[in-house]
DNA sequence: CTGAAAGCGCTTACAG
DNA sequence: CTGAAAGCGCTTACAG
């Protein structure tokens, strides 16, 4: 690396202090005439310096990064999460370190431990994708660490700001969709066993086949964990085994895998087969045909989070401590209005 | 936040130096007796102690963070990209600050000035989807500063590492495979007119039609941005325009927007319209038809940049300075062989 | 309006 | 094998 510019080099230049140096650079205002701030300003941009980071947070205990944990970067849905912090944060100065869990407890952890320690001001961590722990984020907040959850659920985390979403409504609104069309045997992939999101899921579809009168029946549940291909390999399986005329999917990627596997069979979307995704993701939009699927609201939740969390850094109380989602239905081409067939 | 633990912590609770306490987390050889050293872990693994990075970089003049900018988390090319990256540099111990630029050349050099006095340890930068500036990066690299790129073009990044991709030899792969499927008026849809590695694809396709013998037409070229919308919108038009069996886009992306402009219309992929994508990602894979496309192998450069980047890093020379990917084609159902109507 | 000095929490010669 | 001390490059009381 070429030598550095310091403070020092710039206040000698100048013929100042650091001091004063320093000042003009974190705008205090009024702390030296306009000439000596312009004198240094000057200097300051002739030799592009900068503050080096490391010695600022060392003494302001702040280091403007902010951490991000996810799951899965290639999910539609976190990537909006993202982009929604990012082009907040940005704008206040912060940049975003991204760490990927790939769906383990264990990697969540390992980012949690590694990053608290003063690496970053705060923390957004999203739903696991799998069996939470939230022992260490409560620590955490506990603690007096900024940290907002997304997407995570759990008694413990009751006191401490995170964005949900109402999966169960949305999961009956589906589920109702599918009733007024006439449809009465419809199949179900879950996400992962243990992600508390995708018990949710399941739950909303149950309580949905309940308001509807349709019986539950648990042939027609399949165990899916938000890939494609597990949404690809349950249908596959199940359209030899069951009669149905529906599938919702836990989420859009399983959505799509269902409808190659429908088509793989034979069969057609909707005509045979109506198929509901989730999370209302860019993949529903441009599938052919277009899925119904239910709007997650990825880059509000993002942004949304960021200001929570901002809120938190600068000492000051999160506005509410969970700010819910609420669903709103994706219109698409994927389901079919089956009623005249069943008069 | 909680107050914090310090090496001087540590050191006073076992009673020796925070020297000795740091030669320990570094772990130098035989700098203690094994007792000493088991002392001290156990003090470090009950108050979780993890050294201040800030204070660590301030003298270590390493931050063990590495910047990746990028143009758009939302095209899977990057995504895979920074998964490689990722997962190469973090089990080396490093963490990515994510920089997306939304294919603005300002915010690249925004993020190069924030990033490099000592924030992070190197950089990896891609293409920019736009008329990009290198001068930055070169005085950077010439300053000692680790900094690769990725798919950057330009005389002035001779001495720069860098991985490449081979898009002239895979549009040409492209346009004799149609050329060979009897096709003779082949569309095609370009990326943003300034982007280096567009005019690349763009060359690429001049030069299959000349070896194919096929006359260039410059009716047949849409001007696209590489997203999604831009091959739906060209496509749409140039349909009703003019007449053509065939259509490369260059990114997967639009070629999926040209499908869907096709089907708009009234038209069948591959039966009235073939179509060839670019970047072989997911939505290649899951489209339906699968799209015909060309493989970019993002993971592996990925991987390969961050190698690079970290030799860089270390001191030493990367191996070579271009690394260049060879195009694969990845098969598709969405172009159809039509020697037979050609006859 | 300005500066000298302390201190943030580490690592690393230097000395023993 | 171990420690005292200097120093990394800043910010911030404190004093004038």
């Amino acid at each position: 690396m070429t030598k550095r510019v310091t403070i020092k080099d710039i206040a000698k230049e100048c013929g100042v202090s650091i001091t004063t140096v320093s000042r003009i650079l974190n705008k205090k205002p009024g702390c030296c005439t306009p000439e000596t701030e312009k004198r240094v300003m000057e200097a300051v941009e002739r030799a592009h310096y900068r503050p080096n980071p490391a010695a600022r947070s060392l003494v302001t205990k702040e280091t403007n990064i902010i951490g991000v944990i996810l799951p899965d970067i290639y999910n539609y849905f976190f990537q909006e999460f993202f982009k929604g912090a990012e082009d907040y944060l940005g704008k206040k100065g912060y940049k975003l370190i991204l760490c990927n869990t790939d769906g383990k407890a264990k990697k969540e952890n390992e980012f949690l431990e590694s990053l608290t320690q003063g690496m970053v001001d705060g923390i957004m961590i999203t739903t696991g994708n799998c069996s939470e722990n939230n022992d260490y984020i409560v620590k955490l907040s506990e603690g007096g660490f900024p940290i907002v959850t997304v997407e995570r659920y759990g008694d413990d985390l009751e006191q401490i700001p995170g964005v949900l979403f109402d999966n169960k409504k949305a999961m009956c609104m589906a589920v109702r969709r599918l009733y007024e069309y006439g449809h009465r045997r419809i199949a179900f992939i879950t996400g992962p066993a243990n992600a508390a999101n995708a018990v949710l899921r399941l739950e909303g579809y149950k309580q949905g086949l309940k308001e509807a009168g349709i019986k539950y029946e648990k042939a027609l549940v399949c165990a899916g964990d938000y890939q494609m291909t597990s949404g690809y390999k349950s249908i596959k399986k199940l359209i030899s085994e069951q009669e149905f005329t529906a599938v919702i999917a836990s989420n859009d990627q399983m959505a799509v895998g269902a409808c190659k596997a429908i088509r793989d069979s034979g069969k057609s979307v909707p005509d045979d087969i109506s198929v509901i995704g989730f999370d209302g993701t860019m993949l529903a939009e441009l599938y052919q045909p277009a899925l119904y699927t239910i709007e997650l609201h990825g880059y509000d939740m993002g942004k949304v989070s960021a200001e929570n969390l901002l809120k938190l850094i600068k000492g000051k109380e999160a506005g509410e401590k969970k700010v819910i989602f609420e669903p709103v239905i994706k219109e698409g081409s994927s389901i079919r209005d089956i009623t005249d067939m069943t008069l």
